[in-house]
DNA sequence: CTATACACGTGATGC
DNA sequence: TGCATCACGTGTATA
């Protein structure tokens, strides 16, 4: 019983980054719990419901490690692969995205109610990080976008 | 030994929420574990391996917890209180952010760029959205810019 | 050898 | 009632 689902030792490692499906129809608890205790043989009844509580709350575990995953996937810098540093690091880049709006917003305040500055060119104040792909970490070079006419198109 | 942290059952839906410390030292695993079985008496070595796991995977438990608390804090708009349905709008909340990271990006693109449009005034199209407050849900109103084409990242 | 991290089954709890 | 979620202890593998 304890050496049940011994492949599945590192499927967080290995085979969950690579597919997260094929691994659903065991047909090994399903072969002893297939289909009907309808109420009748109540040692039957309790295997079953412990069965059942099993396979669910297998699935239970999946569905987190594949959001965990997906959580991952959406968050640039992972230090670790650890599922609690995931977590931290999605944390920090939320707060870094928080950070990144801030400035911005008041970056474009400033655009649209000063509009110019008296030399008739905008002055941006420590564009320090790039907005759409932050993941470079240009390492905080005091780079100052005088026209940012370079990136479009 | 399956009673023993009985009024640790629902500290994910009540204390943990309030305090996550407090709760740190037990005093029940040191009691029969205290001190040095310095590599003589095997049983001994062999149990102290093992509730030394036990209390290892409580913190490793209890640390996951935190950061998933942690999480949940810096995410507006939470659904659930599920721990797959806190990382699932984490997941949603980044990619909103993105969005609107893209959006802003436009925007400020279209100001710098173009600084002003014939009539000698800024023209924004559909600022509907708070930048800063985003958790509005503006559901997806096929707003385009048309001053920027394709920001190429 | 010793941490560390994980999946697993199990009993409890709430809806 | 059954179903979903959780914390827990345990065995096990990797660094």
């Amino acid at each position: 019983m304890e050496n049940i689902g011994e492949e599945y030792k590192h499927y967080w490692e290995t085979n969950m980054f690579l597919q997260t499906e094929e691994l659903d129809s065991w047909g090994l608890d399903e072969a002893f719990n297939s289909g009907y205790y309808d109420s009748s043989s109540p040692d039957g009844a309790q295997s079953s419901a412990a069965s059942k509580n099993i396979v669910s709350e297998r699935n239970r575990r999946k569905k987190l490690n594949e959001r965990l995953f997906a959580l991952r996937a959406v968050v640039p810098k992972i230090s670790k692969m650890d599922k609690a540093s995931i977590i931290k690091d999605a944390i920090d880049y939320i707060q870094e995205l928080h950070d990144q709006e801030r400035r911005i917003q008041a970056e474009i305040l400033q655009l649209e109610s000063g509009k110019l500055n008296e030399n008739g060119v905008f002055r941006f104040q420590r564009r320090d990080a790039c907005l759409v792909k932050i993941q470079e970490e240009e390492n905080r070079s005091e780079l100052r976008f005088r026209g940012v006419k370079s990136i479009s198109h």
